[in-house]
DNA sequence: TGATGGAGTTCCTTTAGGGAACCCTAAACG
DNA sequence: CGTTTAGGGTTCCCTAAAGGAACTCCATCA
């Protein structure tokens, strides 16, 4: 499959679908984040080829979402997030949202978030960054930015 | 089947990979909810393969994303977002705010939102949806729902 | 009676994903 | 000291999906 490069377009949606839009990354960065760090973790749990995911994970290490560090004394390795990849949890978070309320069907949600903050069962939802009010894609207007293409 | 099916996983995040996850499907939502609606004007703007774009469409129109309409006496069409649609761009919205802040470089931000409600440039962020403080990866605990895996 | 234009099809080439087998290295075992 | 063991990958082949250009269909318009 000749793939078209996304991450030379003047979007920061194409630029981030070039970071995590390809096949299952998405659910590596969901494990690691539950805690399954290791290549055969990753590969037992989601049922992985081992070839994509050795394709997976440099990709998402080239682009500072994933560390890659020793373990052990062996050479064993394991996977952890960047501050880059943590902050795109807000992104798979997002997606859960999205998935639970649409897709989840008569069985619910596969799981649930608990707020630390408030300690209910909840979900995420947007809110502006500036005054904290809800911001969704009816709420704002869109202008040419600096980075904008020529 | 060659590629892996993630519309049966029970994670939410691997079916809305199966809804919007494919190569250009963010780039199509984006595109319809600024206004191009039409095949050509898709295909213009994107420089998408005719045919991948047909898929696409299809695909988004059968997973009640978009709906596909005529807009003329002729067999014209035109692709607008469904309240699923619609609700997806918050998705697009995240991965927007961490594209503009990790990967915008020197050029600075393609685009920039202006909010209705407080009238400044912004960008959003994660609410929780219960008490509306800030709810991120870290500010989570994550506990079996009722459509778990069996 | 063409010509026009939107909205797709068809067909071919190239490349990426699936899957199984294989390899390499450094302990750990006997 | 030779052999297992196990993590972490490579290699290879096969199939399916993306790119791209050409072609089709069909209702109006000139």
């Amino acid at each position: 499959m000749q793939r078209t490069d996304f991450s030379e377009m003047a979007c920061s949606i194409a630029r981030t679908m070039d970071v995590i839009g390809e096949p299952w990354s998405p659910l590596i960065l969901r494990d690691v984040w539950v805690g399954f760090s290791r290549f055969e973790q990753l590969q037992a749990d989601l049922g992985i080829s081992r070839k994509v995911l050795t394709e997976r994970l440099n990709h998402l290490v080239d682009r500072g979402v994933l560390e890659r560090r020793p373990y052990d004394k062996r050479p064993r390795y394991e996977y952890v997030l960047t501050d880059r990849g943590r902050e795109l949890l807000d992104v798979l978070m997002v997606m859960v949202a999205w998935g639970d309320k649409w897709l989840a069907g008569e069985a619910g949600p596969p799981v649930l978030y608990r707020h630390h903050a408030c300690g209910e069962i909840s979900h995420v939802d947007l809110a502006c960054a500036h005054c904290g009010k809800p911001m969704h894609a009816d709420d704002i207007d869109i202008l040419p930015g600096p980075g904008a293409a020529a």
